[in-house]
DNA sequence: CTAATTTGACCCGC
DNA sequence: GCGGGTCAAATTAG
């Protein structure tokens, strides 16, 4: 069970992303027989997508000092109320001021921290230009958690995004999701789940952020095994969640068969996909990796 | 229909 | 009174 710092999830989605991306090509190095397969195209370039999403987000925050490196990460999550599945600029509030626990800088607003949020407000902030959103967790009433946080766009260009944390989660309910889980099976609280990631609405500039400096490099040879031994450790993931196990059954058969339809996930996904896949001017640029 | 979000009203400390 | 936090009715989404 020691696969579970953001980095070791961020390689995790990265490596079935890959093989995704493989099988994908595959098909399509082999045309004629397209959708011989239990899989549709779409559900694999859909999973495609939103591993290297989830990667992305988790990978995407550049460590101000040497000393903030991603291995650090895990263990400063292993404080009292951790967020988890973003990697950003986390970072104790000083007792100085407010009852505030945990704050939390990122480029890019927080899509899944593992815990599932309603919002209950929105203010404007006088001294901001945007808008204050307030949340709470969702199981505030059935577990009677007190948890909440406040997220508020801070900075413009580039932009940052603020998540202040307050109190506690006293709820006993194991939601706590791997992020990386949810890539691949197909996010399972997508209906109450806060924030989805968005990449839709300003593809280009989401890449312009978090593109740069990564690469894959797995040897042809090794995809089959390396693909066998992801989803290993996605079962082994996914045993640790009671929740799950419905999916993990499925899941035994084929990687990607228990993937939900697209439109499960909303209408923004489905732009996002096709614009990733079909419109983007910039799809060149991906050359470079074995797409 | 149920559940989540939106948004103006309300509350409270300064 | 002002600003920020929360409530809750109305609206929207699933």
């Amino acid at each position: 069970m020691e696969m579970n710092s953001p980095h070791d999830k961020a390689v995790q989605a990265i490596l079935y992303g890959h093989s995704c991306a493989m099988r994908l090509k595959m098909r399509l190095d082999h045309f004629n027989m397209a959708e011989s397969g239990p899989v549709s195209s779409y559900d694999l370039a859909k999973s495609i997508v939103d591993c290297f999403s989830n990667a992305i987000s988790i990978l995407s925050v550049k460590p101000k000092s040497e000393d903030e490196q991603f291995s650090d990460l895990s263990s400063r999550d292993s404080s009292p109320p951790p967020p988890q599945g973003s990697p950003s600029k986390k970072r104790k509030i000083e007792s100085t001021n407010s009852s505030a626990n945990w704050r939390d800088d990122s480029p890019d607003p927080i899509y899944y921290d593992g815990y599932l949020w309603r919002k209950y407000g929105q203010k404007c902030i006088k001294k901001s230009a945007h808008q204050r959103s307030y949340y709470r967790c969702s199981y505030n009433i059935d577990h009677n958690c007190g948890a909440r946080k406040h997220e508020q766009k801070i900075k413009d260009n580039p932009p940052v995004y603020r998540t202040t944390y307050f109190g506690q989660h006293t709820c006993k309910t194991n939601h706590n999701l791997d992020a990386i889980f949810t890539a691949v099976q197909g996010p399972l609280d997508d209906s109450k789940s806060a924030k989805m990631i968005r990449f839709g609405k300003d593809l280009d500039q989401e890449k312009e952020h978090h593109s740069n400096g990564f690469s894959l490099s797995v040897k042809h040879e090794e995809e089959e095994s390396i693909r066998e031994q992801t989803m290993d450790q996605y079962h082994e993931i996914a045993s640790n969640n009671q929740d799950c196990q419905h999916v993990i059954k499925e899941d035994l058969s084929s990687p990607s068969d228990s993937y939900p339809p697209p439109s499960s996930s909303g209408s923004e996904s489905a732009e996002f996909d096709s614009d990733l896949l079909f419109d983007n001017p910039d799809w060149d640029r991906f050359d470079q990796f074995y797409f």
